[in-house]
DNA sequence: TAAACTGTCGAACGTTTGTTAGATTAATTC
DNA sequence: GAATTAATCTAACAAACGTTCGACAGTTTA
């Protein structure tokens, strides 16, 4: 067998180990309360083995965060590709709602730590991650300016509200379990 | 003057501008991130002196959170209780969510730290502070289950549901600034 | 088999953490 | 004005923090 096929996957497995564990860790018990002993200790290392993967807790956290709403984006994205362009507003909406959700339940930790620890991070990190919630939002600001959505709503309705108030709502299910 | 009426002032001065400084930190950067020292250092004072008002910190943070969710309860009750009644079911829930915002966007600090670091602070102090939390549902279980209010709704609706996402849905605009 | 590379470990580093305790100043009481 | 009390400060504590680094075993390459 090709050792350059087989020989990566040991880094590659233990890196997803500790962003695993971090994520879980993250969206449990926030940003600063995790150290980076509690991450070592729930992907099956010591601390100083995170260093070989990893140049520092931020950016853990960062990919934690990138992952989480890649995720979320990739979900919906997929799911409203996938319906004919003149998709009726409602069920478009719908569908692209239920996206969300399911991923935020199912795909939990990474995209639910994003939601819960956004807040909480190093400015820098906020920042690195910005480019990657833009994108998701880009999406939705997509979705809601399709005619037929358009037709649907009152035109005086202001869209990037819309999308706050939309996605801040999804996220704020997170709270009822 | 009478000496019991003026020397109370001081401490309970100090006091008051610990819960501030802390409600304001906590909010922004969350519990753990947060030190005695910047706590101190944002009421005028050292660290040691904080531990002449309160025993540690998480009866500091308790104290935030309580008096963060008081704050909404308060604004929400009175505003209701000067209604009629029988106001009907939309202007009354209206009255409510406006209240719950208000106080959230002006009484900042202390009640929009309840929202953003209640799932991240110690347990124990999760458990205390439930209680308050569980005072300020009832409120709304109450107006909720108002004869008209039940008449506007559908009869198979779960209030207990529609309840958290109604307070879910105002908190969450807190992402919006 | 020797050499090179991968991945993990153990121990240490300087700093910061929550908290304690005794000294010290400011205010109140007698 | 002397004695008490109230409030703050200074300095230290042990523990935990993020991070670094040299040693070391396991695997791959030559």
């Amino acid at each position: 067998m090709s050792p350059a096929a087989t020989s990566p996957a040991k880094a590659d497995l233990s890196r997803a180990r500790i962003l695993d564990a971090a994520a879980a860790l993250f969206r449990e018990r926030g940003y600063s309360a995790v150290s980076l002993r509690d991450i070592a200790a729930g992907a099956d290392m010591k601390a100083g083995s995170v260093y070989y993967h990893f140049a520092s807790k931020e950016e853990i956290v960062l990919e934690v965060l990138n992952i989480g709403i890649a995720a979320v984006h990739d979900q919906v994205l997929q799911t409203v590709a996938a319906l004919p362009e003149d998709t009726p507003a409602d069920r478009l909406l719908r569908a692209g709602m239920l996206a969300h959700l399911r991923t935020l339940f199912e795909f939990n930790d990474y995209s639910s730590a994003n939601v819960r620890i956004y807040h909480h991070v190093p400015e820098e990190v906020r920042r690195a991650n910005a480019t990657e919630r833009r994108r998701y939002e880009r999406l939705w600001d997509q979705l809601l300016q399709r005619p037929q959505v358009r037709e649907a709503l009152r035109p005086e309705l202001d869209l990037k509200l819309l999308r706050l108030l939309l996605i801040g709502s999804l996220n704020a299910t997170l709270d009822w379990f």
